[in-house]
DNA sequence: TCTATTAGTTCCGAAGTTCCGAACTATGGG
DNA sequence: CCCATAGTTCGGAACTTCGGAACTAATAGA
């Protein structure tokens, strides 16, 4: 298993951002990520909504999250604990984060209920 | 030729302008067309930076901007021209835009010197 | 009306991406 | 060592994107 690569607050792009969050499934994702006190394990994610998604597909999408610089993953013995990298996005591209997870909010989508404000992360 | 779609205002989706906007390219066209004062040809933007784009890709980027909700395209003659919907996806998701385009201008990327307030149209 | 030109769309094959089950790797407990 | 749990990688099917060639649509000129 290759260590898990992450880009430095400096090397994050907006582009990879809106791919990464221009999936609904893994906008909830970080939704999710952001709500549970900004760490995670990847089985805590088991089902968007109600569709289930598979072991494999949710490893990828937490590949896209970790690659576009939205989340820090960390190997904590047989589990794997992500963190929001919510203020390395915010201080790179200030208001990208709040107005992205708003609108989906205010979509009345997937990411419902999700924090305004900065959370702890 | 069939005619072209356009999204009313509160079908507009937020994963679709972020996959719409997630291209460079078609970041760039976007921005392009707001600076043009809202209305520019398809023929206008026959490349990004160095880059020359084949007619029928540019049609498909186009196609994809349209559907999204961001440009509303009209036939006039030979020519199509494209309005942004700026006012239409600010007033559904208020601040997403502006915060899209800031992070791609301070990327010192693809949409530099793009107006950080809302253009006329 | 016929032809040429310009602007853009559609078609379709090649190339690339995503999805997801199966096989695999890594860690921890007994 | 064996088993369970957590996650990654592999690989094929399904989908998307790219771009050249052929097409449609409007317009101008003979």
């Amino acid at each position: 298993m290759r260590p898990l690569f992450h880009p430095a607050t400096e090397d994050i792009q907006p582009a990879a951002i809106l791919h990464a969050l221009s999936d609904s499934s893994r906008a909830a994702i970080f939704a999710k990520i952001m709500q549970a006190g900004c760490v995670e394990a990847c089985s805590a994610v088991s089902a968007v909504g109600d569709r289930v998604i598979p072991k494999s597909s949710l490893s990828n999408h937490f590949k896209v999250l970790r690659e576009a610089g939205l989340i820090r993953s960390e190997r904590h013995g047989v589990e794997v604990r992500n963190h929001s990298r919510w203020a390395d996005v915010e201080a790179r591209f200030p208001g990208l984060l709040p107005a992205i997870i708003n609108a989906y909010a205010s979509d009345g989508g997937v990411a419902s209920h999700v924090p305004r404000t900065s959370p702890a992360g």
